[in-house]
DNA sequence: AGCACGCCGACT
DNA sequence: GTCGGCGTGCTC
């Protein structure tokens, strides 16, 4: 009897795939291995079993699956089960989620190669291209297609190829392949020759009138610590303060080498654990006590505590008691490259057991990590990690905890799955039947409203740990101060004094303008015209460090002519202003004073984030100016102030979270004031000293802001009064892009007798001369979900048969936030 | 996703 | 004429 395997392909397909199971693997195979397939044409793909079974396809003969590649199942059911779940529920097939899910040094494919076979017996009729082929062979066994590709010097080589497969003057053949190659990191060592002391003391006479090279081998002594530990180029230059030319000059001259290395972060943490359990307040003893039977009742839980009441202590004794019970926890944090201060903290008390999940791990780091979560190694029970983290295979989960629950970045937007970290994490917990923490000093609204609805569990702390006050909360009317010319550029006099005040008695201060670069427009006063993005529908804003105009949604950038482009006055102004534009002014104002930048534009780079960090946390800057990067979970000790520019902006959002987002950010930005000591001051500087939103900010009124927020919510159906999914429609053509979108409108409403909003441009209509448009679905709580996915699929399907419409890209976006 | 096939414009 | 660009259809 043939058996059969049901494949999944990590490709976005709509279906699986039956193979035929050769008789020597039946009994290899088992649900959740990988096997390599062959697919299409002649490629080879790694697929993952599915279901084995005896129904042979009747409209088709299968082909046979290549190769077993496990020999235990990489995935186990709860996986899958949860794999299904999120495609079915984010709309998108199972082939997107389990290539999120599992790290790419596990998807091997094919790469096609070629051999010599017989050689044809005179030359004379051979075309060039198949001679200079041939040629290469006699000097390399086998070629890669790309190899070729440069050989003949053309792209499309494949028809050349099949040509000459076809007279058996080469043979083709597939290889599996890692698809990415893991990267190496440069490191510095001393030249063999120069090991012994002689050779060596000979060098660095010679060196006596290089001075700073000199000091570079000096430097590589001791970073050394006397052992032969390697020695990354990157930190010798750091710590040396030399050159690159410097270094390159030693290397040229046959005293240091510089050799690659594959780096692994895994075990290189000089974790020392064994700490003690954090003592907790009284406070933080009853959130505990009532976390636990939030928790023992089953429900997800909301902790609910205000910037500094010491939510993390607590996570900390409910990790613990997980981690005594032999199980595991997920920590999932909005953004793992600013958690190395939480890291340090949880490595202090649970040592090697934590692990990190991190973009920057490479791929054999990656493997491993996922091999020690699924064999439950000890050196792996508490994994700390961003929302990609939930895919990771957990033998046996305990707990979830879900830090800054209210952050957007748990919700993934490109590519498909666009799935919701949180809610898929309340989901996977199902399964294990692990339990729930969400953590924040301000929850989502929605949140908020599970909680107080009671599906999840609630507890609250409305104190700053070791009883430091919370910040003191100002409006500063900038149109007052306006009025009354008491304004210095962007700041008021009430700020400018302020920050003096801080200056004087040493403490920092921090800055808040929610954009970048100089000015987001600039504009010509004579005839009104203002450069836009060739690519896309957008003013281009002013970086004024490069004078230069760059689009911030393609990356298109140019410099900027003093003369307008289209009347060629010379009358060029700016409106509005940005990070750099602040940071200008501050130099101007307090010349004595350090200040520094934290955008996108400065923190670039591996570990820009981190240099920042550590000067602030070092106080070699007095002002450091930035973008929401400021908000989070930095612990800043030592700030006084914290100064918002202009807080109009967030709240003129055309969004319908603005005003929710725009309390988030405000009260997360004046968390990080007075942390520690005296009582912080946070100025909010504002057209709108009135607005409601602002005044429950510097009341500290969440539950204000939360019963205002849900009545409109309900008065203009959105969430968490309704579901919402959101259809994007992409095309570089205008025109199909609107009929696409109509068609689809019309069929939804057909279908759907309210709900349905749009099809409606978005504010920028066009990014990377791609046009978009959108239709807004809004379901009733009382609704199918599934049904209406199904209808939407159905409609999508009528769709792609319009052959016009079918180049439109659909996208599908559940739970739109 | 990759690949083949077919159609079209632009170059030796 | 051939090369390469792109749209379209298919993959067990």
């Amino acid at each position: 009897m043939t058996y059969f395997a049901d494949i999944l392909l990590p490709l976005p397909l709509e279906r699986n795939y039956t193979y035929a199971i050769p008789a020597d693997l039946l009994d290899q195979m088992e649900v959740g291995m990988r096997v390599a397939v062959p697919f299409g044409k002649r490629k080879l793909y790694t697929g993952l079993v599915l279901k084995c079974h005896q129904e042979k396809p009747e409209a088709y003969e299968p082909k046979e699956i290549y190769r077993v590649l496990d020999q235990e199942p990489l995935v186990s059911e709860i996986q899958l089960r949860h794999w299904i779940w999120i495609a079915s529920y984010y709309m998108c097939t199972l082939g997107e989620v389990f290539r999120t899910a599992v790290p790419s040094v596990f998807l091997l494919q094919s790469e096609t190669r070629v051999k010599a076979g017989v050689p044809p017996k005179s030359d004379g009729e051979l075309p060039d291209d198949a001679f200079l082929i041939l040629e290469a062979l006699g000097h390399q066994d086998v070629l890669s297609v790309e190899e070729i590709s440069q050989i003949v010097d053309r792209k499309n080589v494949l028809p050349l190829l099949h040509g000459m497969v076809g007279k058996g003057w080469v043979i083709q053949e597939e290889k599996l392949v890692e698809r990415f190659k893991p990267k190496a990191e440069r490191f510095t060592r001393l030249a063999t020759q120069y090991q012994e002391e002689s050779a060596l003391e000979e060098a660095m006479e010679a060196l006596s009138r290089a001075p700073k090279q000199g000091a570079l081998v000096l430097q590589l002594f001791q970073l050394q610590q006397g052992k032969e530990k390697p020695v990354k180029t990157k930190d010798l230059l750091k710590a040396s303060g030399a050159s690159r030319p410097s270094l390159n000059a030693l290397i040229d001259k046959g005293i240091l080498e510089e050799y690659l290395l594959e780096t692994s972060r895994l075990d290189t943490d000089d974790a020392s654990g064994g700490g003690t359990l954090p003592v907790l307040t009284e406070e933080q003893q009853r959130a505990l006590g009532e976390i636990q039977t939030g928790l023992a009742a089953g429900k997800p839980t909301l902790l609910h505590g205000i910037t500094s009441s010491g939510k993390t202590e607590i996570y900390i004794h409910l990790i613990s008691q997980q981690l005594e019970a032999g199980k595991q926890t997920l920590y999932l944090v909005p953004e793992i490259s600013l958690t190395e201060q939480l890291v340090r903290r949880l490595e202090a008390v649970f040592g090697e057991q934590v692990a990190v999940f991190h973009s920057r791990l490479n791929l054999q780091e990656r493997a491993e990590l996922w091999r020690r979560i699924a064999s439950h190694s000890e050196r792996a029970r508490l994994i700390v990690g961003a929302r990609s983290a939930l895919f990771l295979p957990f033998a046996k989960l305990g707990l979830l905890v879900i830090d800054e629950e209210h952050e957007n970045t748990f919700k993934q937007f490109d590519p498909a799955p666009r799935y919701h970290a949180r809610d898929a994490a309340i989901v996977l917990a199902g399964y294990h039947k692990a339990q729930v923490l969400l953590g924040s000093a301000t929850p989502a609204v929605e949140s908020y409203h599970n909680a107080k609805t009671g599906k999840y569990a609630l507890v609250e702390m409305k104190r700053r740990y070791g009883n430091v006050l919370p910040p003191e909360m100002e409006l500063v009317d900038l149109g007052m101060y306006q009025r009354k010319k008491r304004m210095d550029g962007r700041f008021s006099e009430r700020l400018k004094l302020a920050i003096e005040e801080q200056l004087n008695e040493g403490r920092q201060i921090i800055l808040f303008q929610n954009r970048r670069g100089f000015a987001p427009i600039v504009e010509c006063l004579s005839c009104g015209h203002s450069p836009q993005c060739p690519n896309c529908d957008v003013s281009l804003t002013f970086h004024q460090y490069r004078k230069e105009l760059r689009c911030h949604y393609c990356g298109h950038h140019r410099n900027l002519e003093p003369d307008c482009e289209a009347c060629g006055n010379v009358t060029l102004d700016t409106k509005g202003f940005g990070t750099e534009q602040v940071e200008e002014e501050v130099a101007r104002i307090f010349p004595d004073a350090a200040v520094r930048r934290m955008d996108l534009d400065t923190t670039r780079g591996k570990y820009g984030f981190q240099r920042v960090i550590q000067d602030f946390e070092a106080r070699e800057i007095d002002i450091l100016v930035g973008t929401q990067m400021l908000t989070k979970g930095l612990d800043f000790r030592n700030v006084g102030l914290v100064g918002i520019m202009n807080a109009d902006t967030l709240l003129n959002f055309p969004h319908f979270r603005a005003h929710e987002r725009c309390f988030q950010l405000l009260t997360q930005v004046a968390g990080r004031a007075g942390r520690t000591r005296d009582r912080g001051l946070v100025l909010i500087q504002t057209f709108n000293p009135n607005h409601r939103i602002l005044q429950q900010v510097s009341a500290n009124d969440y539950l204000g802001m939360f019963a205002d927020q849900l009545y409109e919510r309900q008065q203009f159906e959105y969430p968490p009064a309704l579901r919402l999914i959101k259809i994007t429609f992409r095309h570089k053509e205008f025109n199909r892009v609107v009929e696409g979108s109509n068609w689809f409108n019309q069929a939804l409403r057909q279908r759907f007798t309210r709900g349905v909003l749009g099809p409606e441009f978005p504010p920028i209509a066009r990014i990377r001369n791609q046009y978009i448009r959108n239709i807004l679905i809004k379901l009733p709580p009382n609704q199918g979900l599934a049904q209406t996915k199904n209808s939407i699929k159905r409609i999508e399907r009528s769709f792609n048969a319009i052959s016009q419409f079918r180049s439109i890209r659909v996208i599908y976006n559940v739970d739109y936030i």
